[in-house]
DNA sequence: CGTGGGATTGAGACGGGTCAAGACTAGTGG
DNA sequence: CCACTAGTCTTGACCCGTCTCAATCCCACG
């Protein structure tokens, strides 16, 4: 395939923004870490920019609230996703972040990351990086919001949380939807009602099992189908991790 | 209102990211200009990103297609806008960008931005501004793709462009659409049939003159109410230019 | 064992999509 | 300069998907 090609040779050729380098975690820079329960609010809007959040454990949603009280969830995050990026802009948060369950998040003062990151290109690097990756997942998103029907955007989004799992290790196909039918209803652009309903229907065609917040996804290639994609398409968006495991910053040298 | 103090405190004591510096425009490092037909084509997904473009003249619009040939519109861009940002990620470009009218616009190879841009932050912290930027569009335009009816989005729509073209030096009230009501309905989630209709009905009721492209907005009380803001808010998102008019790069020092 | 928030399911309404016909417009070539 | 043409826009009739409203069910929690 004539895209795939050009993709690879560019991720070697890169002409600037290094696809991987020689990692390495500073040993004497451990980011703060900060537990929240669920319901708790990381951030919310107006409120001031001083840190990113990258997610340790748990998970979070992030949304946006219009004038008259509509609410539009933005994503959801797990292990190794980064909220707080929007602040960047004015200093001040643009959405509202909370805990889906309790969770722990490393805590970055974005002046300490500039100043780190001052260093070597690397960090800095990999901040752009994200943030282009977010606008792409964005006009992915609003694709699914301006053009496909809800089963489609039901489709798509268990497809990307199935993917999400399997690359934290857990499996692809049973797991536990950690955000309320409203919540989803909210990210797709759909009522609770239709969310429920669509849930209903895929069971009732052998698609997938759900039972309250556990679901199995059954049928791969029916919600391929239903989403548009294959199964080599969207392969996981994996960037290095901005801190590690143990909460080091990653920083190249 | 406590948000804008807020707001307005941070900018004030911004942290790490600078409101405004001295901006110095480096003498001897001017853009290259390219011209662009109307229908040309600037970048298209998979094309290997070598550079950023900002709009000098003219006007391009920004889209991705799915799959099974959707197209979601995800901007229109018009002097000042950036375009090729997605490319950073993964040095490939991932959205379709082409002319809607004659335009030029500069060219800004990465790899010289990079170059520059290390000898200040200032470079980088504007670059990453913008990004950080087009995530908070973004996921404005995810809200109203979501949330909100066809006539509210249209509202804001056209109170965008107007806000915009003010911005440009031009009338606030009357302008030309750039754009085929095609590209309009697809970057509201909408059919061109759909988009004619609602500009029909809102001429019926007073709110706005259209004669094909050319439109003039009569009633703005009304599109605010439509688009649940008011005149204040939406406040013009000006950023210090990343080139300047002559298309020098704007780096502080 | 209650209690309340979340989830399911149904009936009806409505916004917007779809299909189709016609009008307008700008660009083209005679 | 005009006539032709293809693309664009408008308008109408009908249909379908999703929302709304409401009743009921389920389950976790005290």
């Amino acid at each position: 395939m004539a895209i795939a090609e050009l993709l690879d040779r560019n991720q070697r050729t890169a002409p600037a923004v290094t696809g991987r380098a020689d990692i390495v975690s500073l040993p004497h820079r451990p980011c703060s870490v900060r537990r929240f329960d669920r319901g708790d609010s990381l951030c919310s809007v107006g409120e001031s920019f001083r840190a990113l959040f990258v997610v340790r454990r748990g998970s979070l949603k992030s949304f946006v609230v219009s004038r008259n009280g509509l609410v539009q969830v933005t994503g959801f995050q797990v292990a190794g996703d980064i909220v707080g990026l929007d602040g960047i802009d004015r200093c001040v948060y643009q959405s509202d972040v909370v805990a889906l369950a309790d969770s722990e998040v490393f805590v970055l003062p974005f002046l300490q990351w500039e100043q780190w990151s001052r260093e070597s290109a690397y960090g800095q690097h990999l901040l752009m990086r994200t943030l282009a990756r977010e606008t792409y997942r964005s006009h992915q998103h609003m694709l699914a919001l301006g053009t496909m029907r809800a089963d489609q955007r039901m489709a798509i989004f268990l497809l990307d949380l199935s993917q999400r799992y399997e690359h934290l290790g857990l499996s692809r196909s049973e797991f536990v939807l950690g955000m309320l039918r409203q919540d989803i209803g909210g990210y797709l652009g759909l009522t609770l009602e239709t969310v429920s309903r669509l849930l209903s229907r895929m069971q009732r065609d052998g698609i997938l099992q759900v039972q309250g917040k556990a679901i199995s996804l059954l049928d791969f290639p029916a919600l391929w189908r239903l989403a548009g994609t294959t199964p080599d398409h969207h392969q996981h968006l994996a960037l290095d991790p901005i801190v590690d495991r143990e909460g080091n910053l990653a920083v190249a040298h």
